[in-house]
DNA sequence: CTAACGCGTGGTAACGTTCCCACGAAGGTC
DNA sequence: GACCTTCGTGGGAACGTTACCACGCGTTAG
């Protein structure tokens, strides 16, 4: 037979004082005798005494965990993500219900009510659903992640900084010797197509490149598409060396085997740029050079934020997490070489 | 300001009934008229009601919460376990707590002592700790998973079929033309080395191949140790093509390098088989053909066996799932060609 | 015809904490 | 010396739910 836990009475009986004493000496209150706080503290470990997180959220409205629904753990960004997340709460002493979306906004929303059933004091939500807005009406501090945050306004959130990630790329491909990339992106509905065109823009132009002659392929975000982008590329009329930045990891690893594919090599012939940073980047052949997005920092900093907005102190206001670059072998350097025709 | 949440009060109020009778019709109890049900459930609706789990939990002694606590969920296998049990508890509308151990004792004794504070139903645990063999003093319902789950005995546990695994693998290269592969295994205290090694000797007895003449060579289980592993296997004087079978996917991969470096190519020259089934091992040059760990359905199956357990119907046995065969690229074909001296 | 029973319901006591108020003793002020 | 404040403590209510027992009613068995 399991015996009952002992609770805060059975904590006051034995050192003989009123539970509210008790309380007061295990939450560590100040206005109170040490000498009584040390007999109710070595009570407390005599009988093994520890607090119940549930009656405790029940009186205090507090339930001491937090809810984070992303799209899928089995995503090695989104496991990072949570990962910092993880840390972070572990570090204040606060658990974490995680809850897997799959891009489905029935399961979001299934999600967040099961959260709110559960007290939680607060939710980091990578929001799928754009019927959120009514977020306000679900009675929780909210604190958004990721790219698709950023349709709703009045909620804090944290992003990476891609026009950040995107500079640190270009600068890096000029430091090779490559001026023009070519540009392997999402499909034309999405958002993060948008904002990576508009940086990569925005910054060439900063550099005397002219936008219009960046050379644009489309895909899929998968090794699909990569691969079909990469290989419609291959079939224009070129000259020299190609290099091409891809929107995203998994695309440039597409774009890696188109190339081998048609006979060529990476570097050599090809060089390729990624963005994510996904751990598989390191054992392809050759090695992916990538622009990291902090997954982790994203993730503590979210939890971060959640408790601001806990406090009731609440920023509002959307954090950017900068990236930074992974320099493998997928890159050739041209800068020490005559000049080709375009990087 | 937010208003406050309704409880069953109101919803009784509204309903004109007692809590009492609101109570049972939200329970789904049977002695109840169906006409005060729906009343009952109306009012509910209408007042927006909806269940604290924290009080349930507190009056009935069930959170309707789980805890989950692996080393890292950033680890591929890992973060894909958590997907299984993630999604077999959304689907018993239980929630998970999970907790990273970093294979730390010292954390991973704090994450349960978090998890009993917030009084869950019952915990998996990827065990870290041998001294966790006061495992029952935590008066929490347990299932382990992993192979380090079979240094404990009385506990359910659920890991993969180390032995099918084997079978499978080594039937595949038969199959393939290779009949007694060169075996790269972890370092010599791990647990696990010797249980693979073992799988693999009871089965090439049983296909008339004599174990001793296996050659074994060791590494950390990684990528640096994989591939010195090959390294020292390619210092040895050969004959033919040479056939790999590797413990692990980041050592089969380590080894697939080593080829490269040393200008042999895989599959042509040697053959590699690997042992987890991460997802990189899709994006290597060749694929990597592996044995896929179950991890998913470990997860799933583990939350399982964990209800069994809270229910008290506790089986107290080891389950182990079977692994499955993914075929990449890695592997030569040497059944059709003459037959090698050494497979 | 009465006792026993089942059914649907209501009332109340828990569960383990924290919060709020009150109380007595000690110390300081006029 | 009477008053006020401060400090340490105790007593009880409250949080929202479920568990338990009791009650009234209609039905059925003896």
């Amino acid at each position: 037979m399991r015996k009952r836990r002992p609770t805060i009475i059975d904590v006051a009986e034995r050192a003989g004082v009123s539970k509210s004493t008790a309380a007061r000496a295990l939450a560590g209150a100040e206005s109170i005798l040490d000498e009584t706080r040390e007999r109710v503290l070595a009570a407390a470990k005599a009988v093994g005494y520890e607090r119940n997180h549930l009656a405790v959220g029940m009186r205090s409205g507090r339930s001491g965990m937090l809810g984070l629904v992303i799209p899928d753990i089995t995503n090695p960004f989104w496991a990072d993500v949570a990962r910092g997340a993880l840390d972070r709460a572990a570090e204040a002493d606060v658990s974490l219900l995680v809850f897997s979306s799959d891009w489905d906004p029935a399961k979001e929303e299934s999600h967040l009510r099961a959260l709110r059933r559960a007290r939680v004091d607060g939710a980091i939500v990578n929001p799928v659903s754009d019927a959120l807005d009514d977020l306000d009406k679900f009675g929780l501090p909210f604190v958004l992640i990721g790219s698709s945050a950023e349709r709703f306004a009045d909620v804090s959130s944290v992003g990476s900084d891609i026009t950040q990630a995107v500079e640190l790329g270009l600068d890096h491909l000029v430091s090779k010797g490559h001026h023009a990339p070519t540009l392997i992106v999402g499909p034309k509905s999405r958002l993060a197509r948008t904002r990576f065109l508009n940086a990569v823009q925005r910054h060439s132009i900063k550099r005397d490149v002219d936008p219009a002659q960046l050379i644009v392929e489309d895909g899929e975000y998968t090794l699909e598409g990569g691969r079909l982008a990469m290989l419609r590329l291959l079939d224009r009329p070129r000259l020299g060396h190609i290099c091409v930045f891809a929107a995203n990891d998994m695309m440039a690893i597409g774009a890696m085997m188109a190339v081998r594919e048609r006979g060529l090599r990476c570097p050599e012939d090809v060089s390729i740029l990624g963005f994510d940073g996904i751990p598989s980047g390191a054992f392809t052949f050759p090695g992916l050079t990538t622009i990291a997005k902090p997954g982790r920092d994203i993730g503590a900093r979210a939890v971060e934020s959640l408790f601001d907005e806990i406090e009731g102190r609440p920023e509002h206001g959307r954090v950017y997490m900068p990236c930074r670059l992974i320099d493998r072998a997928s890159l050739a350097d041209l800068s020490r070489e005559p000049r080709k025709l375009v990087g």
